[in-house]
DNA sequence: CCTCCACAGGAAGCGCAGGAGT
DNA sequence: ACTCCTGCGCTTCCTGTGGAGG
């Protein structure tokens, strides 16, 4: 079925998709209260004219820093001031440049265009902090800012330069260890405050989907069985919500296609298998070329089965490491692609074992000599399905 | 016990692109 | 606009290692 059938169909299970959206903001963020709060009792100054504190907001994907933040956004431009918050995603501001330039193009238009040397944007800062106005950079995935110190020193460096005014910075970040290659000042004045959001339990999880429920299908569309096992399969993955709203919404289109018109455990059990592998595709579509042709190799070879499959020290389903790389010279081949050295070679085994694509273990008895056993991270079937595509598209 | 195998993984260095400095 | 510098992706070379085989 096609997204606009689904959306015409009116036996849907579906009130409003939306509302399953990632990017959808509910009223009411349940169990993140005592944070929003917090948060807002920090940056509550600047609307009285100081200057608020540096916040650092930590915690994995899906424990709603970024909604939360987003929330509070809301809230603070109800309120008439001098102070303004600024939501920027450093995926795609990921540099002091590109950060300073799109704060200040909201103050001085004229920075529309390209082409302004640095010096000249931050005398354009100072202008606007020296005309008493107060700033909230919210940086979203802080941790993508290449020169971070660099920012945070300019950012600290106007502020004590301008007198009047005050620029504070919000970050928000998904890995506690990005901070270790910082700088010690910028390190401790980024992290005036620390707040952490923990992963949600079983049971949040469970009333957050019931709230999403609620608005989002049909009355009585989702059994709460079905709620239930959502909520329980996130938890034991990760806790991330949005693996939970992920789950409910391929849920509700297979009970949709099934021309069911509520949706139970059977259906969530079913999108569970879609989103892993949507998950899956979604990291070898994003993979470098040569790491998809060895991972292509791979799931070509464990789908023939290893030729030295009858030796002693030979785990099921494992490869030798030399077959592979024959493999995937014959692809490269194939493909009218250059074939890279054994070494680096090794370099993309290790990156795709990182990503979770790839199993290896070293060798022990039974096998000559010393290599590593290889076997994918998922069903060979459905890398190789993916990997194939990917190579003609 | 020695040698060979089948690799692992460090070090040096190369060519290139893009960014900083002037 | 120019050079200079740096980081990245990569190759080549090299030493190390645990078990098989004679």
């Amino acid at each position: 079925m096609t997204n606009f059938e689904k959306f015409l169909d009116k036996n849907s299970v579906f009130k409003n998709i939306s509302v399953l959206s990632p990017h959808y903001i509910p009223k009411i963020l349940p169990y993140r209260e005592k944070q929003i709060e917090e948060i807002m009792s920090y940056i509550a100054p600047t609307l009285k004219n100081q200057k608020s504190r540096n916040i650092l907001i930590y915690g994995k994907t899906g424990t709603g820093k970024t909604c939360s933040v987003k929330k509070i956004m809301e809230e603070f431009e109800k309120i008439q001031s001098n102070a303004r918050m600024h939501y920027l995603n450093c995926r795609v501001y990921n540099s002091k440049y590109r950060v300073l330039q799109k704060v200040m193009k909201d103050y001085w238009p004229e920075l529309e265009k390209a082409g302004f040397g640095l010096p000249f944007i931050y005398e354009k800062l100072l202008e606007t902090l020296k005309q008493q106005r107060y700033l909230i950079v919210v940086l979203d995935e802080i941790d993508m800012v290449k020169d971070l110190d660099d920012l945070i020193y300019t950012l600290t460096r106007a502020n004590d330069e301008s007198g009047t005014g005050g620029l504070s910075i919000m970050g928000i970040s998904n890995k506690l260890s990005f901070k270790e290659n910082l700088d010690p000042r910028s390190k401790s004045s980024l992290n005036e405050v620390e707040i952490v959001f923990q992963p949600y339990t079983t049971e949040q999880l469970q009333k957050i989907l019931e709230q999403r429920v609620e608005e989002g299908f049909q009355h009585n569309a989702v059994k709460q069985s079905a709620v239930n096992l959502a909520a329980a399969l996130t938890a034991q993955e990760n806790g991330d919500a949005r693996y939970a709203l992920k789950l409910l919404m391929r849920a509700g289109e297979i009970a949709d296609e099934k021309k069911k018109n509520f949706v139970d455990d059977s259906d969530v059990e079913e999108a569970r298998k879609r989103v892993e592998t949507d998950i899956i595709a979604e990291t070898i579509n994003t993979l470098p070329e040569m790491h998809k042709i060895t991972l292509h190799a791979i799931a070509k070879l464990s789908l023939n089965g290893s030729k030295y499959a009858r030796l002693d020290g030979m785990a099921e389903g494992f490869l030798m490491s030399g077959e592979v790389y024959e493999e995937y010279e014959r692809c490269c081949r194939q493909l009218r692609k250059k074939p890279r050295s054994l070494r680096w070679y090794k370099e993309y085994l290790n990156d795709l074992e990182m990503l979770g694509l790839v199993i290896t273990t070293p060798s022990s008895k039974g096998i000559r000599g010393q290599t590593t056993l290889i076997k994918l991270g998922h069903e060979p079937e459905i890398v190789y399905k993916i990997t194939n595509t990917s190579f003609f598209c």
